[in-house]
DNA sequence: CCTATATAGTTTCCAAGGAAACTACGGTTT
DNA sequence: AAACCGTAGTTTCCTTGGAAACTATATAGG
């Protein structure tokens, strides 16, 4: 009979720990701006793609249509996005970032590469890079996303 | 002028989408036995404490009081812990695990050794060393807690 | 002794996101 | 053409947890 195992043999416990502190302090962060973690995930992948549709950010940014459509629903009101709906089929929208959403987001860019370096900007680059790796192989492992090419 | 960085640029985003994925797993995995991820730390914790104040509770496991007292109501109603109030500071209150608690923990203790080794298990010893030693020198610079003595 | 202060725990209010039901629409089958 | 199916997006309901106000109690200071 095996003694059970502690919280803190889990390497799952202390990814958990620390990854909802550092996110924590990164919403602290962009609050000023008046957005959170997750509206900025969805600008930044805006800034990349232009006009999409809800859908395409649910499975890219991994949340439900649900969840989404409120996100965007706020970001409307936030004037951070501007949403058209398509003539022809119109099930389809696409979501765009507005002007002002267009200026944010470098702002909350430099703010993510700050929150970044206060918390891993100790590692060596050989650490970061097998972090990196490490992580993404699990996801890639479990099928979680299409990993960009790089 | 830099360009604005990418999201998957930074480690923290990885951390919290793995953690996030880890977890959700995790949750499945205990939801059979009708218990969630914050139930089962709370309910671990007292394994090794015994019986303790909701404050302490709190303050280990890195919830505010108010959730730990709500955390706290649920498992009374499920019967996995017990309440006793203090006899001469009426101020203060303590939780133990019940006896259906001390037979449950051990069961999630299994369940969670399974999760950990479904995304970590194939990580050679090694590399679990530095990813352990890594997450813990991140909540040790931050004083995020204090770390067992091992 | 009585007031002020600190502390433990609770409660209220709120925001976020998942699940699943629902709406709307277009395409396919017969 | 009518019924059916699949897909996009929305909505409803529910759970969770934080923030901060609140309650009850104990201790310290005047």
């Amino acid at each position: 009979m095996k003694k059970t195992s502690q919280i803190e043999d889990h390497v799952g416990y202390w990814l958990r720990y620390v990854s909802n502190h550092v996110s924590h302090a990164f919403a602290q962060r962009v609050e000023r701006q008046g957005v959170t973690v997750a509206e900025w995930v969805l600008l930044r992948e805006l800034l990349d793609t232009g006009a999409v549709n809800p859908s395409h950010l649910a499975a890219k940014i991994g949340m439900t249509r649900g969840a989404v459509s409120k996100l965007v629903e706020r970001l409307l009101q936030k004037d951070l996005v501007v949403r058209s709906h398509s003539e022809n089929d119109r099930r389809y929208q696409t979501i765009d970032l507005s002007p002002s959403g267009k200026q944010i987001v470098p702002v909350l860019g430099r703010l993510a590469d700050e929150n970044d370096n206060e918390f891993f900007g100790h590692l060596t680059p050989d650490e970061k890079t097998s972090l990196f790796n490490l992580l993404q192989e699990i996801v890639r492992r479990n099928g979680w996303k299409n990993l960009p090419v790089d």
